[in-house]
DNA sequence: CAATAAAGCTAAAAAGTGTTAAAATGTAAG
DNA sequence: CTTACATTTTAACACTTTTTAGCTTTATTG
């Protein structure tokens, strides 16, 4: 933990895997852990694990270790999946269904109340439960009904501009899957970027670089 | 980099973001750059970018920075952009056939050449411009056109399974979507895990500790 | 040919991770 | 019911990795 008390990114990134391996104990009917069992389970050391944990206060106990289902609802409120962020979708393509689709939002603290897209012939079209409206309909709708997260699955060329008029409208968070870099310019919001290309060029390395080692040796 | 030559995890995750701001720069006709001006762009710092770009060799020449084209093809070569590693995608779910059709694999040195799912009614659709195949077709395909690249878009009861029998067939590396940590057990063998829900989980939280702050103060 | 710009390199600082010793708790035996 | 022992978290400390800053060297440009 930083002087300050603020908990560094890196622990923030750690939690949910926490929270997903916790959640598995518990539908195994695991009552309790200790953090070298855990750390076995998660390939990780113990020593991180109880250190990550102590940035919020000692949810465990000594000579028991730590209660399964209590340490999950601890670490599921400190990410806040019992707030249900209401949250939009802009670009109803492949990847923008399939992410509606995909994912479990209400277990992420998250509702998706609306889907957009700038193709009139999309609009109307049944997604995931929900009718994908014009983007003309944008603006209207998130002055009524105030969501705070958007989902950008849209192209590289229109995100700036999106984001922008998002920011105005009251959005606090991005979730981007555009191929663009939203890291930017703004104080008070939060951006996750996932660059799936991005992530496939690294495994395309970690393959290469595997691939000559196996026959005789690496360079 | 570390004392054995290897560059570090840290840095390789950084290359691809490096070759994609370089592309950007490409395409509007920019010649040469500094550390500085593209530690301005991407939000860095210059030593970072020349400590990096040092793990490889001198791309740069001093008193006039880099050459963009050039720095460009030379990540792209360490990336193995050029290599073109054979392909399949193995779940032709929503998610499955969004990566199939939304990802530019040649650009990032792959060729999807199979895709395969469980569900007989899925195969013999075409995903893509290819052909989804049934998953009983999987072993005779891998042996006949030996792909090396696997990317998993399949529930997580199945992953562990499928992966132990992709890598008895030959795949050296994984690119997996499933609910399912494939960090696992087998040397030599690539995965990137791509966990959209512990990333939402991120960006939940991220909002939720904004949205107290700005009315009135934090805890 | 000198001035300037910028990479490369070295070293210091910061962050993150692992280790060890101390304190606390639960459990079991007397 | 008390006490002793084994377990396990905490917390302090040491080490490693990663990042940043500053200095040196080299090339370009006018």
């Amino acid at each position: 933990m930083s002087k300050n008390g603020e908990v560094s990114a890196s622990v923030i990134k750690r939690l949910p895997r926490y929270y997903r391996f916790l959640g598995e104990l518990m539908k195994q009917d695991t009552e309790r852990i200790s953090s070298r069992e855990l750390a076995a389970l998660m390939k990780l050391t113990a020593s991180q694990i109880r250190q990550d944990l102590n940035c919020f206060g000692g949810f465990g106990q000594q000579g028991y270790g730590y209660n399964v289902s209590d340490l999950h609802e601890q670490i599921g409120k400190i990410l806040g999946v019992d707030k249900k962020l209401d949250t939009i979708l802009i670009g109803a393509g492949n990847l923008g269904r399939a992410i509606a689709s995909h994912i479990n939002f209400e277990t992420r603290g998250c509702r998706l109340i609306g889907i957009f897209d700038s193709n009139e012939k999309v609009a109307g079209k049944a997604v995931a439960g929900a009718t994908v409206r014009h983007i003309s309909e944008l603006e209207f709708f998130c002055r009524t009904y105030k969501p705070v997260i958007a989902i950008l699955c849209i192209p590289k060329a229109n995100t700036q501009q999106v984001a922008e008029l998002l920011v105005s409208l009251g959005i606090k968070g991005f979730w981007n899957f555009s191929h663009y870099d939203l890291s930017i310019d703004y104080e008070g919001i939060a951006v996750e970027n996932v660059h799936l290309g991005d992530s496939l060029l690294t495994l395309t390395y970690g393959v290469n670089h595997i691939l000559p080692a196996q026959g005789g040796e690496e360079e």
